[in-house]
DNA sequence: TTTAGGG
DNA sequence: CCCTAAA
């Protein structure tokens, strides 16, 4: 009881307290960020109002529980709030994927295995039990938006993909180091067969240190998981996951009590850092922070969940945004785990290396599990968004389980489903490049993209996902994708990841990915046509190699960027690219030549092909490098610039700074004899 | 969109 | 690198 007890109120607290965080953290808007100094001020505010949120909340009603409870729920619910959302009535649809997108055959997949009528009813119940809240969440919950029915049925292949991980983690933490394959089964498994109790069992030991939300997840999942005991007996495969659901939603739709009562200050205590490093980490949007503080606080002590839901909702579109960021900048945190764990695996097993990267990624210290769980838990997005992260494991997982797994079918199931995800993620991508980036595209059909380059457009691909509006893109190439335009980041993430993985896959340190991701074969097919060639070069290249999946990574976090950053969201921050020397050399070159005020230009003479080069980035680069070579070379960081060449920048900008008043005047003179010479010949 | 500059 | 005011 009193383990559960901790689950529960780490799950509680985990998840009222996103209410406190949830502001993005803007990194752009310089104006509306608020000093440094303050912005500390600011979150300790926060979390005070949280803190108190969460008092009200406790003592408000079981409605608060539920809402608090929705940790674990929400993240499971998801799935279901998915299919449910728009339309009950389309559920089969979903499911049975009588929607032409790719998703359809997703949906068979995922749901081959279990009996859709019983699913379907499932949700059924779960809507009624969530009521609204389902719509509103589960677009939130799932990556962003969902528009289109595509969309849901590719944020079911997420939810999948969500409850596989959560029960990997659970499990994970079990097995602890060994059990790659086994993890799941066993995990599984264990849920089922032992119940509640030992899961919660496990959790609690594993989690002496600060429990983890996607522990408490599993938790929730492992009691729901009891209770159907039946169905579990019924099948390792499909069934597994669909109870898995079931389980969940169970859990959610009843769980308040148990939720409720279980919220410790100490746990406060804990989100609350965890939520500010979190927010350290990241940067903070501070215009939302407030917004969402308020919203968060009202929710909770109102504290209806369909509000807070609403709220969300309604906030979903920056935060999802966020959500990139974090991840992005985490990178590792999706890329970082995956990788992990990819590599680990194979010397460990699966060593929880969802835990384990997590919370190295999230904070690097403290534990691991609690950061996971708090940034999912505490940002509702978060929550999701790392769920959704995990999904993209899920290609691990899957992979894993085939070799392992007894049950075939559970294989096959996933490796659809996975392939099926990553085929459409990719298409996206693809068409995103064309939107996104010209260049972009020229590259990939002339193929002239050699290292770096391929590495950017790779991401470009990647990045297309998020395309404003991928409707458009994705007519123009393909059919129509199923990602919607705010899920197709979630998609696209997850794919990116598989992609990078693939085009990675050669490389040697991820095993792991390759295997799994070879089965999938399919999947490069998917990515083929605009990959291809880059595929060949990347592989071509060692280095490119090496560098692809870091590549992907950025143009993952960058299509959110570009296609966010003009339409709302706000930007993450370019990844920093230090100039080579070659590269250096080639902009000085273009500069002696073309003088200091046509950046323009000079991009398209010298860096054409650098597709991450923008003529704003060179000239900055050229502002940078006149500065460094006027400093002392003591003062110089970073590579350091043949001297040789700082010479050159120095004399090319004296004397095009001369040169380019000289010039205007010139061109002015000029312009005035032609004036004049033409006066002179009208008449 | 591109420049030019400040942050 | 980012952001923006001005072209």
């Amino acid at each position: 009881m009193v383990l559960l007890k901790r689950t529960l109120d780490h799950v509680v607290n985990g998840y009222r307290s996103p209410a406190i965080p949830r502001a993005p953290r803007s990194i752009r808007k310089r104006g509306f960020r608020q000093k440094t100094p303050e912005n500390g001020g600011q979150v300790c505010a926060f979390e005070l109002l949280a803190t108190v949120a969460g008092k009200l909340l406790e003592e408000s009603e079981c409605s608060s529980a539920s809402s608090s409870a929705a940790v674990g729920f929400d993240q499971c619910r998801i799935d279901k709030d998915v299919v449910v959302k728009k339309e009950p009535l389309d559920v089969d649809k979903t499911l049975g994927g009588e929607h032409d997108d790719q998703g359809s055959s997703e949906g068979s997949v995922f749901f081959s295995g279990l009996q859709r009528d019983s699913f379907k009813g499932k949700l059924e119940k779960v809507n009624e039990v969530t009521g609204m809240d389902a719509s509103p969440f589960a677009s939130s919950a799932c990556s962003e938006k969902v528009d289109s029915d595509s969309k849901l049925v590719t944020q079911k292949i997420n939810s999948l993909f969500v409850k596989h991980s959560c029960k990997v983690d659970g499990s994970s933490p079990k097995c602890g180091e060994s059990d790659d394959i086994n993890i799941e089964n066993g995990l599984i498994r264990k849920l089922y067969t032992n119940g509640g109790a030992s899961g919660v069992n496990a959790t609690a030991n594993k989690s002496s240190a600060p429990t983890n939300s996607e522990e408490n997840v599993n938790l929730t999942l492992g009691r729901g998981a009891n209770p159907n005991a039946s169905s579990l007996k019924e099948g390792n495969d499909v069934k597994i996951n669909c109870k898995d659901n079931d389980e969940i939603l169970s859990q959610c739709s009843k769980p308040n009590n148990i939720m409720k009562a279980f919220r410790s200050p100490a746990c406060d205590e804990d989100n609350k850092l965890l939520s500010s490093k979190y927010w350290k980490t990241a940067p903070k949007l501070k215009d939302y922070e407030p917004s969402n503080t308020d919203g968060g606080l009202k929710n909770n002590d109102t504290s209806k969940r369909p509000s807070y839901e609403i709220d969300r909702f309604q906030r979903n579109t920056p935060f999802k945004k966020r959500r990139l960021f974090d991840r992005s900048s985490v990178v590792t945190y999706d890329g970082g785990i995956s990788c992990e764990s990819v590599s680990n695996s194979p010397e460990k097993g699966l060593d929880d290396e969802k835990n384990a990267s997590a919370g190295k990624l999230l904070e690097g210290k403290g534990t691991p599990s609690s950061g996971l769980c708090r940034q999912k838990s505490c940002n509702s997005r978060n929550s999701q968004v790392r769920l959704s992260i995990k999904s993209f494991k899920v290609p691990e997982l899957f992979i894993e389980v085939p070799e392992s797994t007894t049950v075939g079918s559970l294989k096959r199931t996933v490796l659809e489903a996975v392939t099926t995800i990553l085929g459409g993620g990719l298409r996206v991508g693809v068409l995103l490049q064309g939107k996104t980036v010209r260049d972009d595209n020229r590259t990939l059909l002339q193929s002239g993209i050699s290292q770096s380059d391929d590495m950017d457009t790779i991401g470009f691909m990647l990045e297309p996902n998020n395309p404003t509006q991928p409707s458009p893109l994705v007519c123009s190439q393909e059919p129509p994708p199923p990602v919607p335009c705010d899920s197709p980041k979630f998609v696209n993430r997850s794919q990116v990841n598989p992609n990078g993985n693939s085009f990675a896959i050669k490389t040697p340190e991820k095993p792991f990915l390759t295997d799994s991701i070879k089965p999938s074969g399919s999947i490069k097919d998917l990515v083929s046509y605009p990959s291809t060639e880059l595929t060949d070069k990347t592989l071509s290249k060692s280095k490119a190699i090496v560098p692809v999946p870091e590549e992907s990574m950025e143009a993952l976090a960058v299509v959110p960027m570009n296609q966010r950053s003009k339409r709302s969201d706000i930007g993450q921050r370019r990844t920093r690219r230090p100039f080579s020397v070659s590269e250096v050399e080639a902009l000085v070159r273009a500069v002696e030549k073309l003088g200091t005020g046509r950046w323009r230009d000079v991009k398209l003479c010298a860096f054409e092909n650098a597709k991450h080069r923008t003529y704003v980035d060179l000239k900055d680069k050229w502002k940078t490098l006149v500065h460094t070579a006027r400093i002392s070379p003591q003062q110089r960081r970073g590579e350091p610039v043949p001297q040789d060449l700082l010479d050159r920048v120095l004399a090319a900008q004296s004397y095009w700074s001369e040169h380019q008043a000289k010039q205007h005047g010139k061109q002015q003179q000029q312009q005035g004899i032609i004036a004049k010479l033409t006066d002179s010949v009208r008449p």
